[in-house]
DNA sequence: CGTCACATGTAACTTGTTACATGATTCT
DNA sequence: AGAATCATGTAACAAGTTACATGTGACG
C-alpha cells in the first residue's frame, strides 16, 4: 500500500489539522510552522493530494469557497488511521548534511578569515531564525488558546529555539578559537 | 565545469588529507570523522572519483600499495584549487527535516505513550552518539597531535556535542511536558 | 491599471539510496 | 576452512528541487 513517502503523512496531519485547506494552504500553513524542521513546496504537494485522493485518505471539492479555482480537501476516517498508523511507527534517526561544518573540518586548507566569514554568518542567520522562533512562541498561545494540538506545537518550537541557541554558543565558542589560531599565525611571522 | 555537486568537494577534502587513498579508505575515513554531519556511500564516492579523474583534479593509481585491486587517489594542484576556491564561497543555511518532530507536531493525534516513546529513544540515540563523539574529542588530540586540522576536527566535533547535549536537554523538557499532560487526561477520568 | 496574493500544475534535472554483483586477502 | 575486511562497481529506484507555464481575484 502506501509507500515510505513521508510528505503524504505531512499533508494528511495539516489537513487533519486544518480541514477544508488547498494545497496553497497546506503549503502556507507549513511556512508558518513546520518549516523550520519541514518543507514541502508546490511541486510535492500537488503530487501528493492526487495520490492521496486516489487512495481515498482524503477527498476533495472543486472551487469549494470562492470563484477561483481552489480544491479544497479533507482527510477522510480511512486517512485518519492511515496517519495515526504511521504517527505511532518507530523513528530512524537520520543525520544530516550541514555544508558549513564541512568547510570548517577542511578550514585548514582556506584562510582563517574565510572560516571566521562563515561561522559569523551562520551564526547571524541562525540568529535571526531564533528570533522568529521565540516570537511564535509568544504568539501561538494567543493564537490557539485552547487547540489540543498547542502543547505539541509548542515542543516543536522550543526544539528549534534550544538546538538554536547550542549552535549560536557554538558559533561564540569558535570564533574565538579561531581568533587565538590567528593571533599565533600573526606571532610566527 | 563543476557541477553544484558538494560530494566531490568531500572527496577532495579527505584526499588532500590523506593522500594515496582509494575509494574504500575513503568511505572508511568520513565513517570516523565526518559521518554525523556529512555521509558518502560507495554509490557516490566511485562515480565522483571517476569524475574528478577526468577533469584532473585528482590522479588515481591502479595497485597501488597491496596484491589487491586497489587505485590510490592524490589530489593535484588544480583539484587543491578547485577544493579552495568551494572553500571560500559562502554557505547557504539548510534546514534539514526532522521526522521525530513531524510526529510530535502532530502528537495530538497519537496516544501520549507513543509519544513519550518517539522521545526516549530519540534521545537515547543522541546520548549514544553523544558518548561516540567524546570519545573523539579525547582521542583525536592523541592521534594527530602535530596535524594542523586538528583544531578544526575538533571544533566540528564540539558542534556536535553541543548540539546534541542541547536535544538531550529538550528531550528531558519535553517529556516532562508529557508527564504532566499525561496526569491531567487521567485526572479528567 | 498594476501589483500582490491566490491557485494549480508539469517537466527536467539532480541527487541520493538500496540492492545487486563480484572477488581477493588476511586473520583466527 | 570460514569469517571479516578490503575492494570496486552498476542498476534501479526514490525523492526532492528548480524552472517553466498559466491564469484569476482583490485591493489600492
Amino acid at each position: 500500500m502506501a509507500k515510505a513517502n513521508k510528505s503524504r503523512y505531512a499533508v494528511l496531519g495539516i489537513l487533519a489539522n486544518a480541514p477544508g485547506s488547498s494545497g496553497y494552504d497546506i503549503r502556507s500553513i507549513m511556512k508558518g510552522s513546520t518549516d523550520y524542521f519541514w518543507q514541502e513546496t508546490f511541486s510535492s504537494i500537488y503530487p501528493v493530494l492526487d495520490a492521496l485522493e486516489k487512495e481515498n485518505l482524503i477527498t476533495g471539492v472543486q472551487g469549494a469557497s470562492s470563484g477561483r479555482n481552489r480544491k479544497a480537501y479533507n482527510i477522510t476516517k480511512k486517512g485518519l488511521k492511515a496517519l495515526q498508523s504511521w504517527l505511532m511507527e518507530d523513528v530512524e534517526l537520520e543525520q544530516g548534511r550541514n555544508e558549513m561544518l564541512l568547510k570548517i573540518f577542511f578550514g585548514e586548507l582556506n584562510s582563517i578569515s574565510s572560516n571566521i566569514k562563515h561561522i559569523e554568518t551562520y551564526k547571524s542567520q541562525i540568529s535571526a531564525r531564533k528570533l522568529v522562533l521565540e516570537q511564535t512562541r509568544l504568539n501561538l498561545p494567543k493564537k490557539y488558546p485552547k487547540d489540543a494540538g498547542l502543547p505539541f506545537w509548542l515542543m516543536t518550537v522550543e526544539f528549534g529555539i534550544c538546538r538554536m541557541q547550542a549552535s549560536i554558543e557554538w558559533s561564540e565558542y569558535a570564533l574565538e578559537k579561531l581568533a587565538k589560531i590567528k593571533k599565533q599565525k600573526g606571532v610566527k611571522k
